[in-house]
DNA sequence: AAATAAGGTCACCAGGTCAG
DNA sequence: CTGACCTGGTGACCTTATTT
């Protein structure tokens, strides 16, 4: 897909511990998680700019740039990517490279929403509120308070993922995520994805959140069987639309009323399983979610059309979704 | 891999800084960039060609020519080199070896291309335009000039450094190496390196430079799926065969068609990151990265160009296999 | 089966050491 | 000062696990 690291700019692997994000970084992440010691504080106030160049110069402000972007490891999942999140990468993309025209690069934060409803991941707890996340002001300068914040991290975080997307708009819980607030950062992604809601999609349409309220596979599964018309939709389909539209690059791009409000979008996790629960931590977590596996629905039909996309979804830039439906399956 | 050292010519220790140099050189540009002060003028006028026995005789110019072969702090790099980077290597020097038959050491400038593709690398930038960059005119003789030089090389040299091949031919360049002239310089290499177009590659394969025009790295991927035949090379494989051709050397490299224009060639940048990826820009400017975060700002520091390029690769699934290895060490 | 990320491995390099 | 040698990382590549 072309994206870039978003701790250091470079082009990146793949999407990694909830980034995108290089070979570097990725590593650089994994190995500093486990060992927040050998972190030395900043000698530049906790300042730096992380770039290519220079990611290797300032660790603490590198790690504080990957728990800025998102990075954690409990955000982490494994597996293919629905179509839905390759489409969703490819709007945000556009929507960037439009502001872009318009200003500067981007600040950090976002204002709410780039594309029509972002989603979070649940890494990203720790990003959403870049500053009013409660881990972030640890993440400042000291050696401490970033061990600080890497070690919390891992358990609350972990917890509360998945789950109920409303799980803790409070602030309070911990630090972790508050992730879902913030509508976007940039380049953040859900580990896994959900489509948008409303906007293009036709009502209904698109396969609901994770575990949350919704249905459940069979129920959007059945849905669209019942209703012929919608079943042609599926993510290819939706994805070639998006392709197609970016060939033929429109004027604007639309924004649709964002139907789904903020609120909701908790999103939340997507993954199957977590990290967390994977490994050590048994089971710790709680999670119902277990269950909530995406979709499970669509499953099949889906995927396949990922190489393909993805490679036109390179070359062509997208300009702008072409409406059309959704039915497919998630 | 056998390479000399670029500025005493000793046999090279490794990549430091830029440029391929034993531990001595790596040694003295690392203490003398932290304390410039150190270092008196040239007794001779700055002409003093540095050679392994002479190296330590003045150390003003032994500093010039680190500079002059495209040392510079900024142009580090860690890490493991890609496969890419030892494929260009040796065919460099099997070009080399070609040439030196024919004829000296190859002059300045070589037409376009030795290897398919001769990249420069970003380190470079100070070298490609011996003169006409900015800093060299700094590098004569005094400990002043040196010192200025010294400093500022990071923020500049990483801008232009990538760019044009054909940079200058000129030569009139003082003592020190031609070195600039020479297409490609016999021991510098870009820290990262993207593969040489055409040649051994099956068209299509290899993935192009780095900005210009290509495809992407899909369409590499996906070509190789099509083609099953072409699946079977990566870089390891490649590298393989390079090493093959070497055993048994094979009159010409076989020049299959050059996919790639020469236009685009400029060649150059290979450093890390190719242009293409990062966005298309074709010109590297651009900056996508996105997040910035924080602090605006301020520094910036765009320098981009590293190194990179080896990302691309990455995405072609190897095969494995292999015989040789390539991984030894360089 | 294919895709794709976590982890592991270890080639490689900036820095620090210290005898010369 | 110099530069061979060591140390602590870094990151390209590969393997394993998981999800589609
Ligand atoms: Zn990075
Ligand atoms: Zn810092
Ligand atoms: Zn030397
Ligand atoms: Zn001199």
């Amino acid at each position: 897909m072309n994206q870039t690291c978003k701790v250091c700019g470079e082009p990146a692997a793949g999407f990694h511990f909830g980034a995108f994000t290089c070979e570097g970084c990725k590593s650089f992440f994994g190995r500093s998680y486990n060992n927040l010691s050998s972190i030395s504080e900043c000698k530049n106030n906790g300042e730096c700019v992380i770039n290519k160049k220079n990611r290797t110069a300032c660790k603490a402000c590198r790690l504080r740039k990957c728990l800025m972007v998102g990075m954690s490891k409990s955000g982490s999942r494994y597996g293919r990517r629905s179509n839905w999140f390759k489409i969703h990468c490819l709007l945000q993309e556009q929507q960037q490279q439009q502001q872009a025209g318009g200003g500067g690069i981007q600040t950090g934060l976002k204002p709410p929403q780039k594309t029509p409803s972002p989603h979070q991941h649940l890494g990203l707890g720790l990003l959403n509120q870049p500053f009013g996340h409660p881990l972030m002001h640890h993440i400042t300068k000291t050696k401490e308070e970033l061990m600080l914040l890497g070690l919390d991290e891992y358990k609350n975080s972990a917890s509360p993922s998945v789950s109920s997307p409303e799980s803790h708009n409070s602030d309070s819980s911990v630090e972790i995520s508050d992730a879902r607030r913030i509508p976007l950062f940039p380049g953040l992604l859900p580990p896994t994805f959900l489509p948008p809601h409303g906007l293009l999609f036709p009502p209904g349409y698109p396969p609901l959140y994770p575990g949350l309220l919704q249905p459940t596979n069979n129920n959007n599964r059945l849905m669209r069987n019942h209703n012929p018309g919608v079943e042609a939709f599926n993510k290819r389909v939706f994805l070639d639309a998006v392709l197609q539209s970016q060939r033929s690059p429109t004027p604007e791009v639309e924004a649709p009323p964002p139907v789904a409000s903020p609120l909701q979008e908790d999103p939340i996790d997507l993954s199957m399983k977590t990290m967390s629960e994977r490994g050590s931590s048994p089971a710790h977590s709680d999670r119902s979610d277990s269950v909530v596996t995406e979709q499970g629905a669509g499953s099949e039909a889906d995927e396949e059309s990922d190489c393909e996309s993805e490679k036109e979804l390179k070359r062509i830039k997208l300009v702008r979704p072409a409406p059309l439906d959704l039915t497919t399956k998630v």
